[in-house]
DNA sequence: CCAATATAGTTGAGCATTCAATAGTTGCTA
DNA sequence: TAGCAACTATTGAATGCTCAACTATATTGG
């Protein structure tokens, strides 16, 4: 660190919207979920990557890669998941290391009712309010942070 | 809800990437945070509004609007930072059910030593992958965000 | 002026996430 | 093939957040 390079006017604002409307956003999805299904908004992504994989299983490694979790956090969640029968647990044939996890068929049904509403509050709170081409700066913009979080070290360190 | 309105692939390519991104980004800048100030970024942004205020000096009420902190969350937060000797609370003199929140010297010292790392690292991981035209748009776009969100009854509603 | 109601803030229980420590397994290499 | 490092996954403790219940004070309407 050698000298801070404090925020313009202009980009304190651009983050201070930014953050406000995220955690406004953040909150309204959580809690339409945790109203309507019963779980918080990370364990609605673990089952929809659950759904989308082939015979909707997937290895908990992979799991958390894609869910952007930890693996502590996954163990935690699928373990409720697991009490609630909408997720099991399987050993994995290839590494005895290794667990699959695998969405139960009321997993699958508790997904899919959740899903409706989930959507529509995605839909109202962040679709409509924007144009078509904020739409799609978002989705630029979104992609060009996730490559500079990817790769940690790609800039002048301290 | 009469009929679910499903995202488009470009709006379902806007909302992952967004969401993605978000998710990383936070997680980011808790951890900096946490490891440097020993501070979640709510914390963090609780301390910036009270330096930013007359005295260093709020209502609780003022203070969780501010900060879109529940009351409870912040009364919670409030308490841990006066802990650490970082908040003190005061009787409000005119309402005698107020609280009025105070930023101490050691709170004060404490977020001028924490804001350069992490003024860093939000210039590194938000202003720096973008252009100044990306940053432009993601001020407009949570401010229209935002507009929405605060008024949560404007729409069709099912 | 009093009762009813609204507001300010706190508290505790329950749940999710983080971090560090751990057990078991695999793979590399000497 | 023995030893060691790396990988997979889980666990428990500590911390923060949410929700609902509660206390205390202020305000409003009859």
């Amino acid at each position: 660190m050698t000298e801070t390079r404090w925020l313009t006017a202009d980009e304190q604002r651009a983050w201070r919207a930014y953050l406000e409307a995220t955690n406004l956003l953040f909150d309204t999805l959580d809690r339409q979920l945790q109203q309507d299904a019963g779980i918080p908004h990370g364990y609605y992504e673990i089952l929809v990557r659950l759904s989308e994989s082939p015979d909707r299983m997937m290895r908990m490694s992979r799991l958390a890669d894609l869910t952007r979790s930890s693996r502590s956090r996954l163990s935690h969640a699928v373990a409720r998941l697991e009490e609630r029968g909408w997720v099991e647990r399987i050993d994995c044939a290839s590494d005895r290391r290794g667990q699959l996890a695998h969405l139960t068929d009321r997993g699958f049904a508790a997904l899919e009712e959740a899903a409706p509403g989930h959507v529509e509050t995605v839909h109202k709170h962040f679709i409509d309010p924007l144009t078509d081409e904020q739409v799609a700066q978002l989705a630029s913009i979104g992609e060009a942070l996730i490559a500079r979080l990817e790769r940690p070290g790609s800039s002048r360190e301290s």
